[in-house]
DNA sequence: CGTGTGCTTTACGGAGTGTAAAGTAACCCT
DNA sequence: AGGGTTACTTTACACTCCGTAAAGCACACG
């Protein structure tokens, strides 16, 4: 599947459409107008309807662009290439740490408009679901492997805890309106599954 | 401030719109329509605006509504009259394993409404530092009293841990998403925080 | 009997979405 | 050079939902 369906137009005029739906939303975080992304990207509101379809695909699109404008494939490698399961735990937490802090605004709104658009839900939903397989393998099971899950945690459970608490709403919650800064996110984020979820080996 | 600044119409009238308007949010988890909200009151979309002057003025009220009618008040008492920190921590996970489940679609779709709604948003935000102020006091602040707070967090850091993980999102993808029931979840999350936040006295 | 309260009914302006269709400018081919 | 294709622009319109306004109605209360 996602065998891009040869996209309409100009790859750079869609291109400067996504980058400008981005900034848009950056800026002024809500649900932006489709006229005003097609302003910033200096083409006309239809030219947004011709390369997108729609609001929703516009979204969708989007989701996919900033994955690539981020170097995810990149990160990924350096994350899960680590040469254990613990410390590719330690990067994914320090990557987190300021990777959130690029899609932060982004994926509050992507979020909170999955109630109203479908597709644009599946579209989240799968980039999820492949960030919380990459962890379960790469991750916790190779934690496991090394003999370091603490013994009350199945992988399972170890795996949707990391996931849950690295996702965008706890570092919000944590950087924006508690005020820690990316390190002590880190710091603390670490700390906290260090204890709980790892035997300890400082004997 | 919020003396209730008297209530236009019947409080009878405005209880069912209130009523009405949380379960069509529950039903089909979008935003809604006041007209809806209205049918289903039985009263006309007018009467919605009489009562709550805009859709704004509708969800803020909804959001106070919604604690009065779960008892917020005796579950806090609760909670938070344990005799010890740690017992009143143990109530806290219990207690939002099901809580949350209850107001689960309403928030979640207040959390994504609120780019587009200050008023919305500042309700919101003020229910969250209440919650967290009681569990700074109540909760963190007596563990450590009691001793029983691990040497490397300070009280808000844990506290901070506290708030965040017990929020209506990680419980909606824990439950939701990836299939833990309440039980599991509340046992879980109390072994997450046991672990990594308290002493250990399992000696 | 008249006044106020609580709501209904009808009406309208405005913003934003999505669709349709005709026009334009550049390029591409032979 | 002419004809077609591509990538847009421009204009226009129907639709939905919001928010406001104003007149009407029914009933209770004095």
């Amino acid at each position: 599947m996602s065998t891009s369906a040869k996209t309409y137009g100009d790859p750079e005029t869609r291109r400067r459409i996504l980058d400008a739906t981005w900034e848009l939303l950056e800026e002024h975080g809500s649900s932006i107008k489709l006229a005003e992304a097609g302003d910033k990207a200096g083409v006309s509101r239809q030219a947004v309807y011709l390369h997108f379809g729609d609001r929703s695909g516009l979204l969708v699109a989007l989701v996919d662009h900033i994955d690539r404008s981020l170097g995810s494939v990149r990160l990924r490698e350096h994350v899960f290439g680590a040469p254990t399961g613990v410390e590719s735990l330690r990067r994914w937490v320090d990557t987190m740490a300021w990777y959130t802090a690029k899609i932060n605004r982004v994926s509050q709104i992507l979020e909170g408009a999955q109630h109203e658009d479908e597709a644009l839900a599946a579209a989240w939903r799968n980039r999820m679901n492949r960030r919380q397989d990459l962890l379960h393998q790469h991750v916790t099971e190779r934690i496991a492997a090394e003999g370091r899950l603490a013994e009350q945690w199945s992988i399972d459970d170890a795996a949707a805890l990391i996931y849950v608490i690295t996702m965008p709403g706890p570092w919000r919650e944590l950087t924006q309106e508690l005020g820690w800064t990316p390190e002590e996110y880190s710091e603390h984020i670490w700390r906290l599954f260090e204890r709980s979820l790892l035997t300890n080996t400082t004997q």
